[in-house]
DNA sequence: GAGTGGTCTAGACCACGGG
DNA sequence: CCGTGGTCTAGACCACTCA
């Protein structure tokens, strides 16, 4: 009835933002437990749906719920998968520390599947520079989306110069048994170095579509490139991992000599 | 005046914010450049200045556009800084690749600066477990921010047991200008491994406080554990980075004798 | 059918910064 | 002062799912 009188120091519906976060993090609301409806909270607060609404938004984009429509909203559950781009170049878990960590947490879901599709096309500037490219060079990228659980878990797209791999199974949008290292290891193209590049931010529209993201769920981009003993960019690889599902993992030594500094 | 007569396909605060993500993505909007104010949105819409606002709050949220209040909104300007774990134990970017890429976009900004503040606690959970603490063992945490052209750029926090270095310049909240890893060295526990985690997510409260950081803006969480030759975790670090404003990198070589997998 | 959230309207008052 | 976005209200109709 009357549209606010005074000023509050904090607006009604950060406090109801503040409110229920604070009761997700003490865990007096449960990871998949139900948030009171929008009307409880209403009454609660006494504020106008639109209110509580805005209270609730700031939540979704937190991250820290999800609505489930009619149901209502609950508090979103957490599982945490490993990923170790090193996994290429190694059998195991290097050490039994990472091994303790990983298997702590990790989801053990059902059987992953993904799928597959192969095209030739002009490369994206990033892909083009990453792998050295000149104007007018085709690549041939395999697409994949990996799902555990049946629900969509990475995006995975490789790109490998046209040139390099015409005429071999990597154009063929079929699994590759033994390993798309090993066929460009037959190609004389073995990958012998590799540099990683992640970087955290919101995804884009395509991103959302294909990871069936809802609101709050920031996205892990991992670029990989590798190279031959010569230097030459073989392979780029863009991995697209739904945040806070994924811990990106990497474990390396101090090289001989090396001198300190912080 | 009709409160809404049949159903589009595509609610109207979607359309509105598909039209202007659809404008910052060709360079329509350039970075920097003001966005239509909310009641032009809405003449040009048809629709009520709620609706607009709840499109707008889709572009916030996706980290696209911010509100600068009372001036309006802006299409938000990207800057990439780079930042490289392995620095600590190489005096320069290890390739020529690499050196390229980081060049090609780094900030060069003013002079860094950092506030360093030192605690002794009992260490979170996940701080105890990396390090292999007892129930009731205390860490020594350093916690640094550091900012870049006055802005906060990332929160540091590193760990230490604090049987490891009790007395030596690790508890003194000053700079230590040749290093901790040196200081570790010199008290016998040099670093000669190290695990790194990376995850994304989207920022705690006191993350969004100490970071300034707005909505639509996720963070990179990257921990490390530093042992010694003797297996002993020794160190822990928490890097809070900003999204969108780091890139981390990583270059690795393929051990030798290694067998292929993909 | 009842109840949930999803979308939308037409208004209102406020704080703030620049002319 | 004016115009901006920030907050809020009291309604409305819709689509969906579950009992």
């Amino acid at each position: 009835m009357s549209p606010r009188i005074a000023q509050s120091p904090r607006p009604v519906y950060q406090q109801l933002a503040d409110s229920l976060r604070a009761k997700i993090a003490t865990g007096g609301l449960a990871p998949g437990e139900q948030v009171p409806t929008e009307k409880a909270l209403a009454e609660e607060f006494g504020a106008s749906r639109a209110t509580v609404r805005q209270g609730l938004m700031v939540l979704v984009n937190e991250g820290l719920i999800v609505a489930s429509r009619p149901r209502g909203y609950f508090v979103r559950r957490h599982e945490l998968c490993y990923f170790r781009p090193q996994a290429e170049w190694e059998q195991h878990p290097a050490s039994p520390e990472m091994d303790r960590w990983m298997t702590e947490q990790t989801t053990l879901g059902r059987a992953p599947s993904q799928r597959i599709n192969v095209e030739i096309i002009q490369p994206p500037d990033r892909v083009a520079d990453r792998l050295a490219l000149s104007p007018g060079d085709l690549v041939v990228v395999r697409r994949r989306v990996r799902y555990l659980n049946d629900e969509p878990f990475n995006i995975n797209d490789t790109f490998y110069p046209f040139e390099l791999v015409q005429g071999s199974e990597l154009v063929n949008p079929a699994d590759i048994a033994r390993g798309a290292s090993q066929v460009l290891t037959e190609l004389g193209y073995e990958q012998v170095r590799a540099i990683d590049e992640i970087e955290a931010r919101m995804p884009l529209p395509d991103e959302v579509s294909r990871l069936e993201l809802g609101a709050g769920m920031p996205v892990a981009v991992h670029r990989n490139t590798g190279f031959t003993k010569d230097n030459r960019p073989v392979r780029h690889t863009v991995n697209v991992l739904v945040g806070s599902k994924h811990v990106i993992l990497f474990e390396r030594t101090k090289p001989q000599g090396a001198p300190e500094n912080e």
